[in-house]
DNA sequence: AGGGGTGGTTGCGATGTGCAACTGGTTGCG
DNA sequence: CGCAACCAGTTGCACATCGCAACCACCCCT
């Protein structure tokens, strides 16, 4: 399951875990549309992901530490929670999100919201980091009167999704 | 060569091409290690690419629009180039470099590099691009006397390297 | 002509992917 | 209880990709 690592090298440490295509889908899902149970990983899923290549995943997430697998035996509705590791990969997708952003066709619109991410990044990202720890880890957030930053995030790849599905 | 996107998701986007193990390693040596050509990559690859798989992903690339082929004629010494899309990768490295150091084994002496990587981070991506952006575009930079921000970057990640090498 | 350097290509076995069908277990309901 | 629906996966199989090694074609220099 677990093989030696290629180098010692920082970013092949990052890219042996998260440098699968379908490990940051399933990690978009679970921190950005809360799906935390596999049918709704698998519905969910605008890519279409196969059911052996997610609990293939899964596994693998939960092997280098990302997840968590709540059981509830097997039959049960088995929740996956994000670990501190997991919930630290954040920064990771939403640069990878941004230059989704940016390089792209059809990009009138989505500059105003790109800048919106690039601006108020750092607040933002702090903040559903925040929102992220409450959800999965229990962690109460300390200011949760504060508007909802996945709220905000999300908006802004959905508006970005939906300008671009109009075209 | 280039399929039809699997989603209108900007994360999507992102991961199909940047996904691939070996593309963000290549990248990570043109930009971190300044490779330009096809011998250097090959024997410069701390992780041993194959020249099968380097050929195609600097194809993929270069058609993806981050990479742009100098083609000095078959035979002859021909040189990758980043464009502005390659160097704007520059941030999700970063953040995956980050990732890396911050969840490892061993990370006593770490945390003082990734710190400063974290507190000066912006200031030294926005100056490396700069670098990047005279190195493979031509763009004069701003402030010439300025201490070399690649140098900084790699010095981080090299001492992490040695740190785990030393263990 | 020949040796060394360039950027690759080709063959082949091992490994991984994607799809569909299926398994074993639990939950809800009459 | 009986039975359908739902749950989290597993299995089988055709196909694609990976990784390794050997091999090409081309150019420059002596």
């Amino acid at each position: 399951m677990d093989t030696a690592p290629r180098s010692g090298c920082a970013i092949n440490a990052a890219v042996e875990v998260l440098g699968d295509p379908w490990a940051m889908l399933v990690l978009r899902d679970i921190m950005f549309g809360n799906r935390r149970h596999f049918r709704e990983l698998v519905a969910g899923s605008e890519e279409g992901i196969a059911t052996n290549i997610l609990a293939s995943r899964l596994k693998q997430l939960v092997a280098a530490g990302l997840l968590t697998r709540d059981d509830a035996g097997r039959g049960q509705r088995a929740a996956y929670s994000l670990t501190e590791a997991g919930i630290q990969v954040l920064p990771v997708m939403v640069a990878l999100g941004n230059w989704g952003l940016a390089h792209r066709q059809g990009e009138r619109r989505l500059r105003v919201r790109a800048e919106l991410l690039r601006d108020g990044g750092p607040e933002l990202v702090a903040a559903m980091i925040d929102e992220l720890r409450e959800l999965h880890l229990g962690v109460p957030r300390p200011d949760p009167g504060a508007p909802r930053a996945s709220d905000q995030l999300r908006a802004a790849y959905e508006a970005a999704l939906l300008d671009n599905a109009s075209r």
